[in-house]
DNA sequence: TCTTGACTTCAAGTATACTTGAAGTGTTAA
DNA sequence: TTAACACTTCAAGTATACTTGAAGTCAAGA
């Protein structure tokens, strides 16, 4: 199985070494090996746990909330109701987050094309645009 | 013009009003009048700020990028043209945190099916299902 | 072999965004 | 009027998620 140093995964994450040796050390990560000399192995393991990570870190987990998923998926036999709850919960979570989200991004757009029509008006000395907008 | 108190307005965001006045001590509320017995009297146009405020927070702006917008806003004239260009910026954020969180929620939605089989699987001792996906 | 850069541990430090506590004043309903 | 609760300021405390520093070991090329 191919195996990576830590610098391979931080570059391969866009994360600095230190924070793969905190989540580590937080509990996020399987077991990770060391060489003789003490170097971190990474494996594919690795990699599809720090994917997993970001993904629900993406839609607000925390560490310890990351870490308590982690710890029931390690005995998926005697926790999987508490899994598929979780699981359940953030799936609302990430989609009430998207909802708003999709909200922001108009009315950011909106403001794009408001102080567009502004610079416009200051450039030819017109009157100012108006504002209307029903922000949620 | 209508005008509110702390309380009405804590209520009215789902923010304790410690943090209404971390905001203003912050920078980011426009003057807050003030009662004759030193209480705070809110009115629209902090209403106004205020979802402003909650609409990029969540497209990921920090307090002293909204600061610094809230500044510029003071005085549009003189600098519309960062006003559009962190509003461009903004936009693009939020355009690509949507992307990702529009992939993360099938990705969790995935797992729970995943989960539901094989919590299926445990009850009718049946072979547990295989895990496929192309988590990004 | 020597040097340079990557790795190690562990404790302490930092950034951000609030939150709490103390001590006192104001407001309101019975 | 008196209790109960809301409000005030200001400084200090907290939570979360890292990040940095010190001091030392290891690996690979000139």
């Amino acid at each position: 199985m191919k195996t990576y140093k830590i610098k391979e995964i931080s570059e391969m994450f866009e994360l600095p070494s230190s924070t793969l040796r905190y989540y580590e050390s937080e509990g996020l990560l399987p077991e990770v090996p060391k060489s003789l000399s003490g170097q971190r192995i990474y494996n594919n393991e690795h990699i599809e746990r720090l994917k997993c990570i970001n993904c629900f870190k993406r839609t607000g987990m925390t560490i310890s909330q990351l870490r308590k998923f982690f710890m029931y998926e390690t005995d998926e036999a005697a926790h999987i109701d508490e899994i598929i709850s979780l699981l359940k919960d953030q799936e609302q979570i990430v989609n009430q987050k998207l909802v708003q989200l999709q909200n922001d991004s108009t009315h950011v757009h909106h403001k794009v094309e408001y102080y567009s029509a502004i610079k416009y008006a200051l450039k030819n000395n017109l009157p100012m645009p108006l504002w209307k907008d029903e922000e949620e």
